[in-house]
RNA sequence: GCCGCGGUAGCUCAGUCGGUAGAGCAGAGGACUGAAAAUCCUCGUGUCGGCAGUUCGAUUCUGCCCUGCGGCA
């Protein structure tokens, strides 16, 4: 017997957490955010993460776990998740796991099998000196020679992927791509998009609002209290492009200009995620679209599934 | 009204000494198994402002018209 499960995804500034709160709350349950940046501390701002008057009294799991120096993984959230999930159901109610991470849902769904070998080792701080000096496609040159059918899975210009097969690989292992035949949860999938034309003004607004709240001097803070800019947190939409226009390279309006840029193809790769998951209800959202309406249906729809009552 | 410079891809522009055109940006599609908001791959046909003339052939030359900007009245 699996156990149960309810997601929502859906590209960012779609309104999953707005829809979520509400849902969570007709359900009776908890969330569990499937997201790769609201699990850092002090990352507010910039990844719109629900404040407590938001999060409307239903508890949020794996938001705030880590601190901004710390690393976090897909691994790490597949595990974490299962175990909530499994506590949850236990407790009689059914999970619902809101985010838009791809990799993060699509790994729990389905049950990716990741290496034991873990990221942000000695053996990866080599590797980027490597490249520093040599460049990435002698990265692949490496992998090709110690695995060449890993190797012809990743473009030679792919460094991230590369350095993280190299460090699989050099530990004596592969990187897995088995792909399993069903969801490892009774899970029911549902999804949040919009026509491409209303969902940039969305992003274009919403990141607008975001430096008017103070996304740059929350960035700002991260940088005084001694974390550095290559720290993963400070990869972030929002974040890098601050850190160029604190150190004087842009000038606001172009951070502004490139944040809302990158947030848009951002929702254009998040969308090719959802592609790839076929099981995926989606409803589309619009200017004028009645959210009760919206999660009424969602839960409809939820307790035929389910057969709840 | 006259003079000058423009009108070419969604935007900014290049170019064709006459053989129907190409960059950057924007945008689109894709990959992804411990960085994933990361990283990487692929994709450029548009009445070359309109009409007419010259020409085998005009976006390119000529004329007229429309239109934008600047200058002079």
């Amino acid at each position: 017997m699996k156990e149960k499960l309810v997601v929502l995804l859906g590209p960012t500034a779609t309104g999953k957490t707005r829809a979520g709160v509400a849902l969570a709350k007709r359900m009776g349950t908890e969330i569990i955010s499937g997201d790769s940046m609201l699990v850092y501390k002090g990352l507010d701002i910039g990844t719109a993460k629900p404040n407590r008057e938001e999060r409307q009294g239903v508890k949020h799991h794996l938001i705030d776990i880590a601190d901004p120096l710390d690393d976090f993984s897909a691994a790490a959230f597949q595990q974490q998740a299962a175990k909530i999930i499994s506590e949850l159901n236990r407790a009689g109610k059914i999970p619902l796991v809101v985010g838009g991470t791809g990799l993060y849902i699509k790994s729990l769904l389905e049950g990716y099998i990741f290496s034991a070998v873990r990221g942000e080792s000695e053996v990866r701080r080599e590797l980027a000196v490597f490249t520093e000096k040599f460049g990435t496609p002698a990265l692949w040159e490496r992998l090709n020679k110690i695995n060449a059918e890993a190797a012809r899975a990743i473009h030679p210009n792919n460094r991230h992927r590369l350095i993280r097969a190299l460090e699989v690989a050099l530990a004596g292992e592969t990187v897995s791509r088995e792909k399993q035949p069903e969801l490892v949860y009774d899970a029911l999938v549902f999804g949040l998009t919009a026509e491409r034309g209303t969902l940039y003004e969305r992003i274009n607004d919403r990141v607008e609002e975001m430096f008017q709240e103070g996304l740059a001097e929350e960035a700002a803070r991260l940088l005084v209290n001694g974390i550095p800019k290559e720290a993963k947190c400070l990869q972030g939409i929002g974040y890098k492009e601050t850190v160029r226009y604190l150190s004087g390279e842009i000038s606001r309006q172009e951070c502004i200009n490139l944040t809302k840029r990158n947030t848009r193809r951002f929702a254009k790769r998040q969308l090719t995620w959802y592609r790839s998951m076929p099981y995926i209800n989606w409803f589309d959202v619009a200017k004028d679209t009645d959210w009760q309406q919206l999660v009424d249906d969602i839960y409809t729809k939820l307790v035929k599934n389910f057969k709840l009552r």
